[in-house]
DNA sequence: AAATTTGTTTTTTTTGAAATTTTTGAGATT
DNA sequence: AATCTCAAAAATTTCAAAAAAAACAAATTT
């Protein structure tokens, strides 16, 4: 009966007994955002009952908490469903992004102090790591989660000392769902070489306490997808004043 | 049985059938952000259940969907409260609302076109007259819902062209908790004369396109809750760039 | 053939009650 | 008096099945 717990996905606890809500609440999450489902896909709580080891209200719940976060839909009489993949979207979380991302960092600069710098120097060299690994790798698919996190480590370690809890958990909501728009995307790592080059130079502009630099930092490293004419329409996204 | 529907909160649907899902989750969500809940009150489902007149379950799910919105407070085998007041949080909110509105804003400048200006000239039309009651009023406590109303009517319009659907949700979701944070104490209208004026001046220079001076009205308007020292601690928050 | 109605199947929602967990408080111990 | 233990009470979570709604297919009508 409990044999089947995450069997498939997360193999060291199969097995285990444990908090079914939160596990349940969690693993979803994360399959939300790594690719564990389709876009568009629907989330049927009977179906997933069976995964989970749980009843369907259970699955429900957590699918009720997962789309007031935006990562799951959920309509009325019709169930829950992956959002689709939209440039639209990712254009609009792009620019949240840069936006909270952008005022986060300027207030670490003015409040975070030597123990930021290091905390900031300590995550940009773990990403950096890992960066040149898959920048040298033939099949860096292996590495895509690892990548996932230390990258959000990263980002999070920049806003991590401007004192507002709610600044710091808006720019968490919109950097996940951010992630979910691109989660098939990402995987090719195309961009990976621009990307180190650009992890470095908002790092040394937030060290350098440039709080202009620093803006236009995160911006041009995220800019790539503010054009939803990344392959389809409307160009007319007006930069923030912060630039 | 269907006799105690809302009875109380909304006399005019008294007794009428309707979708309960969606009429308790809005009717919650509307109490909580206008006094119909004391701050860190517990919300039980077993008792909501007899107001609403369905199951537990039921209300379950709408708190559910609420905390994840963080309009309740959620913990674990412990049950709903609604979340304390606190001058910390609503600073918080106010730095976000200044940067998401103040955002949002330049953007309608720049897109909003005609239609955009006469839609915020009616919205400020009516809460101007709305305020001007209030203002000669003794009694302000029967405009409070009219004013909370056209309050957020004129702040949403002020975004309303910022073609960024996202940026709204954003700012909706700040706006709430930030409304739900001020139930108690925004009852007395102290403040509505200042208020009057600082509305005016927000239409006027959005009016004018002035991007500069928009992004400091609306920073002016809500300074005055940016300072946990309103009677608590920490003055250290910074201004904006955009400023 | 297109549109509408009817009946069947599947999916979603609601429910009430069982199982689990936390809280309470009376009595025992330090 | 303060702390601890443990059983009773209260609250929370989980569940399987009933009810309601939507989706689908077939038959009928326009």
């Amino acid at each position: 009966m409990e044999s089947r717990f995450f069997a498939a996905r997360l193999p060291t606890c199969a097995g285990a007994k444990m908090n079914q809500d939160i596990d349940i609440y969690t693993d979803l999450q994360h399959r939300l955002i790594s690719n564990g489902f389709a876009h568009g896909e629907k989330l049927r709580a009977e179906q997933l009952k069976h995964e989970y080891g749980c009843s369907a209200s259970t699955v429900r719940e957590a699918l009720f908490r997962l789309s007031a976060q935006r990562l799951v839909d959920f309509q009325e009489q019709r169930g829950f469903r992956v959002p689709e993949k939209s440039a639209t979207l990712l254009a609009e979380l792009t620019h949240l992004r840069i936006l909270l991302e952008g005022e986060g960092t300027v207030l670490s600069i003015r409040h975070g102090g030597v123990a930021w710098e290091a905390r900031l120097t300590a995550a940009h060299h773990q990403l950096s790591h890992i960066e040149s690994r898959i920048h040298g790798s033939d099949d860096p698919s292996q590495l895509v989660d690892i990548w996932f996190q230390a990258e959000r480590e990263f980002h999070e370690t920049l806003i991590s000392s401007c004192r507002s809890q709610t600044l710091k958990e808006s720019h968490l909501h919109v950097f996940i769902r951010f992630r979910q728009q691109l989660m098939v995307a990402d995987r090719s790592f195309d961009f990976i070489s621009a990307n180190i080059e650009q992890h470095y130079q908002i790092m040394v502009a937030a060290l350098a306490g440039d709080e202009a630099l620093t803006r236009q930092k995160i911006h041009d490293h995220l800019a790539r997808h503010l054009d939803p004419a990344n392959r389809t329409q409307d160009p007319g996204f007006a930069k923030s004043s912060a630039m």
